[in-house]
Parts: structure tokens; C-alpha cells; sequence
DNA sequence: AATGAATGAGGTTTCATTCAT
DNA sequence: AATGAATGAAACCTCATTCAT
């Protein structure tokens, strides 16, 4: 009747799945997908205001299912950009796999990333505006980038390809920037020159 | 019981001020800079999640009173991105002013802004989270530092000591991204190096 | 945007009326007074269960001003439970006036109380829901109400017409006790019956 | 997606069981049994705003097979009720076989009764909370609790021990009243102590 | 028969904005 | 002009109940 301390903490990222990892039902599996998909979608047209009931909606579930999913629609904004995270890993990764002139797989990755990032912006909003919070919950998956650019960045520095002093955060930084001005660009403004810029600033000088 | 409209749409511009200029009564101007002190401050803490309820309370004032200033909680927002552009435009001409090396007197220019963007970051996220709405209703302002910008820029080029292509455009892109990554930075992030890094994408190779 | 801990402590006695107990502008008081009404009424009818919607609707006032008043649905139902203590107290003050037999006075305020308690069950039943809450948020009411009820008993034991280990908690329990079967009597269930053995049992033997 | 319809009304009480008392496989007996007892348990701890997925959880099976056996939340609370009702009646033939005298057979049965309704005050709740309900669908065994009484108060009645207008209704509506102040005493209530009144008020005087 | 994922009506609460005082 | 009480459309989230597996 009288709650008198609501404590809603712990990482968001806890839930169904993780409960001993047991894989879930075939059609709770479907709509998990489902899920994110229209998570995807209406969070890129809506931006990170949009409402979980239209997520719902256009997965085709009821509000519920969004909920037992993701406990918060936070920790559902903070899923997308876990995934986006993983994504763009997994580039890289498949960047490492290639051969050639290693500052060239670097860009090509770095323009790959842009590319799929510019795709919904929604993500970066809900980087910007969620505060440390998604920094905690998307630890493992931002570490996880951050090293396979260290991977690729480590090739290109012993190509000479790139300053010398450059380090994996400073391409995260500038991505991250490179995203923000996406979102939202000033007239103007031209998202495939900044990133061109951003490539130079990497070079040695 | 009684039915309320919401009314949305127009330049959020005309106001107050605008009734054919006419100056404000000496307790009104006061109220108006209180009222925009505590905003910046609000919104810095709280980010533009921040209430207007709490606007007016640190500022002293009752919530009508900023509502006879500000009609909208955005039009708000985006006169503190218009005031925040004036001031850089302001120092840019001020360095327009100063006697040196081209090169440096619009870095030293540009560390001056990211030192004045880092102290309220909430006018970033007002721009990222308004949509274009900003660069509607801030047009004006925004175009005077692109102008400003240009200037500072053409003397660095005439110099020789920027790269030859660069454009005022490039200048506000780049320190755009520099404002988001500063706004929640990832761990390691230092907006600090993001910033040398930009200007020296600015150098000609 | 991502809350972590959310504390709903404290009391919910202090609001609006609490700060500085600055008195109400005239339409505030009006309303405060509808709104009570209006809980009483709703609360009566449909129990515990009934909505702060409705409570508003009757009251003839948005849900925003009901929760301007009382920031909870708890706090309202818990301010309608000290108002019933204060209602039975001042009753007690009256009795405390009257000349008389004292025993009579004390069972007629009983009689009177427990027709008062009929008239709306639903602040029992609040009283039964909301656990220990109530009594930290009434307790001051409550407090006064066993200090009534201690004098008017003070009176019937120095004239030896109470059994002389009663006590006003006795009291208090029994008096409670015919609440809870007021509000869903057994089929075979009289109150006046049950109070008519209440008082029995306060008798000397 | 798939609309939902909600039944409500006719009796709770037609269930599983009642198809021809066809008897339940076994371990669908002891599913029930389970149930039944992580019911009493949750609702002892909770009170009624305990949730099904809880009385599931506790007893180690799926909400659905506790639907299977209680249709309804109500019908859960009733069929503890009713229960307790049993335990109560059954408790009062044994004290009909005992040899002694007959008012304090009366009284360690009642005392006996407080015992055991202390020890979960759900099942008070859940009277409470229901409304008119629970007298429907226990009316068969509230009467068995009630003939019980009145044989026992029958022979108290004949050796002159009860006051000569006591009734078992009385019994009953004393010990409600008891079960009441149990579930949410105030500070002070000692419901012993209310319980000896209460013994004390079917004294002959 | 059992399971637990899905459902969605319903409930509480918030907050930008209006308007009586 | 200023005040702050009132407004109520939304937004989030819960949980009894259903139903596919």
C-alpha cells in the first residue's frame, strides 16, 4: 500500500536471458527480435522520446512483452546501443581479417561505422542524453570496440601510417563527435567531410 | 475541467522583446536575467530534462512570470543557444582585434570556446535534442559565427597556416562534435586532446 | 533519463499546506476541501480500490490538483484517517463539557463514534491496508484521540463504573475491532450488538 | 494483439475438483497442496496485494497450473479462508469431545483460534478486502464454524457460565473484531489483552 | 497436466502550459 | 506584471489472466 523506498537499481542488463543463460523460448526469441527491430525504428524516426507503447505497437506485442523484455525503457535504449556497439566490433574484427594497407582497412571501417551509425541516430541520443548510466550497462560492449580499434590502430602505427601518438580513444572521441553532429546537423554542415577531416587529424604529420 | 490547447508552431522568436521593441520595465529586464542565470544554470545541472518549475524557483520568480518571457520551455532552450552563440561570437571579434599570428589567435580562439561550451553543457543537449528547430529560430546568431568564424579563418588562410580547403563549415562541425563527446564522455575520453586533435586536422599538411 | 534510485520516503503528512504553513489562497482551500469531500465519498463507495481519477472527477478537479495536495495516493487516504481522528477526538472534547453520569458520557461518545465510523468503512479499511505507515503518519492524531479517550475514562474510574484495569487502548482495540466487522459483516453480524458487548466488557464485574 | 476477455461472476467455488470430484491425479494433489501452502505463506508475508507469479514461485510451479486450480486470485484467497474456517471448526469438535468445564473448554478454543488466526492475518485481509464474496462462496463452512460455536457456547450457556443472551454470532463478531486489530495493531494494541476482554464480555455479569 | 511467455486494460504520477487572483 | 494553483494529456509501468508450446 505505502511504498515508502522504491529502489530501482542493479544493471538493467539483467534480465530474462541472463537468468542461467537459459535460451529462450522460440517465439519469446522471435519477438525479442521483433522487438529491438521496431526499437530500432521508432526510436530513429521518434528519437529517444518516443514511447514504448509505439515500440510495442509496431513489434506487433503488447506493452507487457516490451516490459518483460526489457525492464525499463532505458534498458532497452541502452540494448540498441549495446548492439550498435557489438556491430560495429564486429566490423572491425572482420577488419582485421583483411589484408592490405592497414590505415586504409582502419578508415574503411571508420567510414563503415559512420555509415551504419548515420543509419539511426536515435542511439547516440540516447547516448547523449542517458548520462554515466549507459557507460555502466554498455561497459563490456564499449570495451570490447575499444580494443579491437586498439588492433586495428596498432597495425597502422607500425605501417607509420598514423601520428604516433594516437591512441584508440581519440578515434572514439572523434566518432563520437562525428555522431552527434549526425543527429542533428546545422545547415550547413556535411557529415562525409567531417569524417574526412577526422581521418586526416589521424595522420602523421 | 477546463479544456487546454497547445499551441505549437510559429517562430518562437517574437515575444516581449519584440512588441515593437519596446524596452522592458526595469523589474521585467531584471526578472529576464535572473530568470536566464538560473536556466543556464538549471539546465547545466539537470540537462533539458530540467524543469521549468525549477527555472522559476531558483530564479525567484513564479512560473508565470517565465512563461511572459519565454512562451515555451524550448524557446527558452534556444535563447540560451542564441546567447551562448553571441558570446563566442562576441570573443570571435575580439581575437578579429588582436595582433599575432593568424593560426593562433583563432586556436586560442576556438580553446577559449571549448572552455565556455565544457562550462554548461546543457546547451548542447538543447541543440541535439530540439531538432532544427535550433537552427531556425537561431539562425540569425548562428549565421553571425559562421561570418565571424570566416573571418578569423580567411587571415589563418591567407597565412598559409591552415589547411587550404578549410571552411568555417569544418570549424563548426568539428567543435560541434568536440560539445557532445563533452557532454557525457566515455571513460578515457578528454575533451581537452579531442580538441588538439581537431586543430590539428585544421593544419595544413 | 536512466534513474537509478528512486526514494519515495519520508512523510507524506508534509506538503503544500507544511511549508511555512503559509496560509491557502482561498481557491486552494476550496478545492483541498472539495477533494477530501470527494475522497471520503469515492473512498466510501468503492473502498481502498477506488482511483485518484475518480476522486478528481467528483471533486470537479483535474488529477493534477488532487496530487498537488496530496503527492500520493497514500497520502490521501492517510490524511482522510486523521481527519477521522480528529473528528473523534473533538467529539471526546465535547463529552469532556457535558455533565453527567461518566460512564454514559464515555459510551455515548462510543455510540456516536462507531455510527460516525459506519458512515464511511472505507477509512478502516485504509487503516488495515496500508500497515505501519498509518500509524507513523496519524500518530499525532492518534496520540490526541488516546488522550480524549484516557480523560473521558480517567472520569468512569474514579466514579468505579469501568472496570479498574481498563485502559485506553482497551478501548482503542475494541473500537477497532468493530470497525473491521462493520466494513463486511458476516451474514448474522449486527455492529450494534457488537458494540453493546464492547462496552460489557468494559464493565466492572 | 490477441484480445483478451475477462470473466467475472458465478461461483468460485465450481472448479477441477467438482467435475464429478473426479479424484486429482496425485501429483496434481500435491501441486495443490503446494500451492495452498506458498499461498498461506506469500499472502502471510504480503498481504493480498501479493501476486500470483509469487505463489507460483514459491510453491515451484507455473502460474498457469495455479490457475488451473484456483481460477481466480479471489478464489485462492477464499479457498484459504475457507480452509481456515475448517481448521477452526475442526478444532471446535475436539473441543466438544473434551471433558472439563464447559466455559473454559469455550475460552481455550477461542484462545486456540487467536493462536492460529495470529499466525497468518492474510486470510483477515482477504475477508476484509472481498467484499460480500467470501461470505458466498465459505457460507458452507462459516455455518459449520458457526454450529461448532453454538454447541459449545451451548453447554457454557446450560452450566450458567455465559451470559444467557450470548449468541455465537457474538462469538464470531468479537473474534473478527480481534483478527482485524491482529492484522495492523497500532502502537499500544496487544491483542491478548484484547482477546481476555473479549472473553471477559461473554461473562455472565 | 504443466509451463511461462504474452497480453493489455488500468493505474499512478509528471510536467508543460494556462489562467484566476 | 507577477504569481502560483490548476489543468489534463501523456508517459510509464504492473499484474491478473490467457494460451501457445
Amino acid at each position: 500500500m505505502i511504498p515508502v523506498v522504491k529502489v530501482t537499481g542493479g544493471s538493467l542488463v539483467t534480465h530474462i536471458l541472463s537468468h542461467e543463460d537459459r535460451p529462450l523460448r522460440a517465439d519469446a526469441r522471435r519477438n525479442r527480435e521483433r522487438i529491438l527491430q521496431s526499437a530500432r525504428e521508432v526510436f530513429a524516426e521518434f528519437g529517444s522520446e518516443a514511447q514504448i507503447d509505439d515500440v510495442a505497437r509496431r513489434a506487433g506485442v503488447g506493452v507487457g512483452t516490451v516490459y518483460r523484455h526489457y525492464p525499463t525503457k532505458d534498458a532497452l535504449l541502452i540494448e540498441l546501443v549495446r548492439e550498435k556497439f557489438r556491430l560495429l566490433t564486429a566490423g572491425g574484427e572482420a577488419a582485421l581479417e583483411r589484408s592490405g594497407e592497414p590505415f586504409e582497412i582502419l578508415t574503411d571501417w571508420l567510414r563503415d561505422n559512420a555509415e551504419r551509425l548515420g543509419a539511426d541516430t536515435a542511439t547516440q541520443q540516447a547516448v547523449a542524453g542517458a548520462g554515466d548510466q549507459v557507460w555502466l550497462e554498455a561497459a563490456a560492449e564499449h570495451q570490447a570496440l575499444v580494443e579491437v580499434t586498439d588492433r586495428l590502430l596498432a597495425r597502422a602505427l607500425q605501417a607509420g601510417a598514423v601520428r604516433p601518438d594516437a591512441t584508440a580513444h581519440d578515434i572514439g572521441m572523434l566518432m563520437s563527435g562525428l555522431c552527434a553532429t549526425m543527429g542533428n546537423p546545422a545547415p550547413g554542415f556535411e557529415w562525409r567531410r567531417h569524417l574526412e577531416l577526422i581521418i586526416d587529424a589521424l595522420r602523421p604529420r
